[in-house]
DNA sequence: AAGTGAGTCCTACTTTAGTACTAAATTCAT
DNA sequence: ATGAATTTAGTACTAAAGTAGGACTCACTT
């Protein structure tokens, strides 16, 4: 019986309806020598026209939302649980460049792969790998990467 | 009085309708002989009992409530989620020694350091080089790092 | 006792990586 | 438009890494 819960209002006010037409038949019989088949008119045309207020106002109605925020625990996969460190690649100053290069770095290319990858010569890379182990504060590619990656600046 | 609280708002709709449903009767009485307001009256319930549908809809029916469902990450710092890939090394023949160097190898550590803290010479310590990163399939130290990692042999 | 594999160490060599500069073109905000 | 930062590229050098052999010891197995 939800449907009836749900929609009790909307059966009261139907049944207050019929009463009240019938109300008004019962007067019309009794006062009004009118043409019957008006009256049933005008009622039917309220009864349609209510009906299609409701179903307007339901429909094209806004749904008041109501927004449950559940805590689910989420076992990130280890590639995705990788948030780079904004903040920390701004303190180092590193630029966009050279966390390119980090990044192929990383993944175990040789400063001429990097260099073809990136189309830009060896010596670029070499210039940018001083800079970026002097930024990292490290001495070797190996110890650039192990820092970099511990601290979340690369996957 | 609990059921008047209940349904009052549908009881006073239902007044409202009884008042203005009289009230359209006696203008009908006044003003039904002019042939030419019967539209007009016609149109009049049309929008009185649809905008009626409306309040009514508004008003009185259960406000839709769309329930949203945030989930919210938690993150799970995976401490100690590093299960030696035991069933891999195996299979890849790498032994203890090798994996020791690779792990430090990881590290950042030289050549020169590896054999240094694991108090063998330099050429132990390539030879080791040599055979891991054939069983492992790769050219560098730092392919072999960034494979030993992906496969989970080292951390 | 011979064989095997892991670990050790070596020489000699090539390749790659890294250092220490210099310097120009480009980008970008003030 | 000017100055700072970035990106680019170079030379000349040293250091480290990697290659390709060979050789020895030791523990363990067959």
């Amino acid at each position: 019986m939800k449907w009836f819960r749900n929609y009790k209002t909307a059966i009261l006010y139907g049944i207050s309806l019929f009463v009240l037409l019938f109300f008004l038949k019962w007067l019309e019989l009794r006062y009004i020598l009118f043409d019957h088949s008006l009256e049933i008119y005008i009622g039917s045309i309220a009864v349609l026209f209510t009906a299609l207020g409701i179903w307007l106002a339901l429909k094209l109605s806004k749904p008041k939302t109501k927004t449950i925020i559940v805590e689910k625990e989420v076992f990130i996969p280890k590639e995705e649980d990788f948030t780079m460190n904004q903040a920390l690649i701004e303190k180092l100053e590193l630029s966009a460049r050279e966390l390119e290069i980090l990044d192929l770095m990383a993944q175990g290319n040789s400063n001429q792969e990097i260099a073809n990858s990136i189309f830009v010569s060896l010596s670029t890379v070499k210039t940018h790998n001083q800079n970026i182990f002097e930024k990292l504060d490290v001495k070797r590619r190996t110890q650039a990467i192990e820092k970099a990656k511990r601290l979340q600046i690369i996957p």
